[in-house]
DNA sequence: GGGAGTCTGTCAGCCAGCCGACATGGGGTG
DNA sequence: CACCCCATGTCGGCTGGCTGACAGACTCCC
């Protein structure tokens, strides 16, 4: 519609990650996903699709709807969660500017299974189903890499799956912690910088405990000196330690 | 090679189940893959497949291990786990006949991060990475298709994900029957015949619990006329009751 | 700039489920 | 047919982490 604006801009956080740290990010697929695409085919894909804001806490979908489109994160950050049915939130990731999200539903109509709602005011693109799923069927680029994405998020919850089981709390906290700063993080030196601001009940519905046990470990690993947190955002002091407290138990 | 069989045989427990019954089956992808395809489609795909055999335990392989083989079962029955770093096996899914599995893999290089575990003798046609992404590349039904896989499993994933946060034991263990009997189960009359032979090991690798709480809850289940356990195999007797521990909590 | 609502921090009590240990059963293999 | 190994069943003790409750600290909005 009021396509004015047609061009994602380069992800907030530059993933100033050396090349060589790349092992916990094998894992990832590259966030930004229009740039994969060649320029002739974004175009043509940001050309159909429709512009969407949302102030925080807006939903720009909910479980049970019917999964009509698409979606590219303009700017702003979006929470993907599911409601227990005791009505606990569990995050299962957030989506940040550059990612696709909703994927999930073309390949397969049916129903919306998860919500998505904005964390802070964002921006969206929205792509018809059916027409994402044309340009699919034209394009076996963008099928690869939708496919990547997939597989990708598969295996970000396959690994989060296995940590739920048989990590204890403290251990699951600093391997989110990993995980996120490994792909959101901005490193300088031997410091990462997480700009992205999580209370402890986000934190807490994503590794699956309570708030106050959170706080409490949160505590614990600033007084050891891991890492600090200013205003919500978390700041890895040292990398090294943290990992140790990943692998020993 | 040696290309005798060609056919896949339909999925050995035919999915009676009637269609209205689809409530958490709009959640899973159709299980036999080729069958989807139009028949000159996966006779080429078959075409350029070698077959393998696998006894109990062999791995078709292994995480960490390259992944330059797409598989589709033909026979047996495959499990995908992953190991935690405490030893502890955690399954994420099994796979049965016509299902395809390692696909994801394939778009995204890089090497596995499961292991793919024969748990009794299995029969396996295994389709070179760089072949079947070429056959993507030409084929978007096909495309379409293994989104939908990937899609699906993402879905159960993320389904089992919340369950483990937010159930306790004997719910989760209901789930998990319920999920298994609904999409591999034969149901007579009201009651659910699950032709997988399944030790408490492996339920309690499922679903992150001990041994001995599984041998208890299946034990609470039995006395309380729920369902019957013969060699292995679960026997559902009464779906409704299940069905209501799944819910009241 | 002040007030309201949200987030953090801390503590005590309690209990689901883990762990170790052992006895029994059953089915496949030599 | 006999053995052996793996699976099931049962128990008691222990503890990680949940629940609830409350006090301070932020922060965001009016």
């Amino acid at each position: 519609m009021s396509a004015k604006i047609i061009s994602i801009p380069a992800t907030g956080q530059p993933a100033v990650q050396p090349e060589g740290a790349a092992a916990a990010s094998t894992l990832v697929a590259p966030s930004n996903f229009l740039a994969q695409l060649d320029a002739e085919a974004a175009a043509a894909l940001l050309a159909i699709a429709t512009v969407h804001h949302y102030a925080k806490s807006d939903f720009v979908f909910r479980s049970g709807a019917p999964g009509n489109n698409v979606y590219f994160l303009r700017s702003g950050k979006i929470k993907i969660h599911q409601l227990s049915p005791l009505g606990r939130e569990v995050i299962l990731w957030f989506c940040f500017p550059g990612e696709i999200f909703g994927l999930a539903e073309v390949a397969q109509g049916g129903g919306r299974v998860v919500n998505a709602q904005a964390c802070e005011a964002s921006e969206v693109l929205a792509v018809a189903q059916e027409k994402f799923r044309d340009f699919l069927e034209g394009n076996p680029r963008l099928a690869m890499l939708s496919m990547q994405v997939l597989s990708s998020r598969l295996r970000v919850l396959g690994e989060m799956f296995v940590n739920l089981v048989s990590d204890d709390v403290s251990t699951r906290i600093a391997k989110l912690i990993l995980r996120l700063s490994a792909r959101y993080g901005t490193r300088v030196g031997r410091e990462v910088f997480l700009n992205i601001p999580l209370t402890h009940q986000e934190i807490a519905d994503m590794v699956g405990t309570s708030r106050q046990t959170v706080t409490s470990v949160l505590g614990a690993l600033k007084r050891q000196g891991v890492l600090s947190i200013e205003s919500r955002r978390i700041h890895i002091e040292s990398e090294e330690l943290l990992n140790e407290l990943t692998q020993g138990g």
